[in-house]
DNA sequence: CTTTTGACGCGTA
DNA sequence: CTACGCGCCAAAA
């Protein structure tokens, strides 16, 4: 099991994240086996052109966008995000409570091999 | 080879 | 609420 697999998995695990959701890195990582939460932040940065994968969907632990320092491209997501429906509040945080992603069916994550349950 | 860094998370003070 | 430390693991230096 190469960790080029593991990213793969990453990927094909986020484009499940539907419109007007999110998911927190430590919860990507929980599903897939030998992840962390750290390993999804590197798997966003380094997305390959060819895929496209939703990576503005996926938040902190706390709701809030965690992007490279500095960048401008941090506004731009939050943007893109109210756009999909996602407010944020006067902290500039997502309510995960309401939405934060349940992820995917039971049967797709047996059938591609995710941890289906708490670790 | 060793050390540092990073789109993280969580417990503690 | 903030600040700090430790754990986690893959790339880069």
């Amino acid at each position: 099991m190469a960790t080029f697999d593991i990213y793969r998995k990453i990927y094909r695990l986020a484009k499940r994240i539907p419109q007007g959701r999110v998911a927190t890195y430590g919860q990507l990582a929980g599903i897939v086996p030998g992840c962390t939460a750290r390993m999804v932040g590197y798997a966003m940065a380094g997305i390959p052109d060819n895929e496209r994968v939703p990576w503005q969907r996926v938040v902190n632990s706390r709701g809030a966008i965690s992007l490279r320092g500095g960048s401008d491209s941090e506004l731009e997501q939050r943007v893109i995000l109210e756009k999909e429906g996602i407010p944020f509040n006067d902290s500039g945080r997502i309510d995960l409570a309401r939405y934060r992603w349940k992820g995917p069916s039971l049967g797709w994550l047996e059938k591609n091999g995710y941890h289906t349950g708490p670790v």
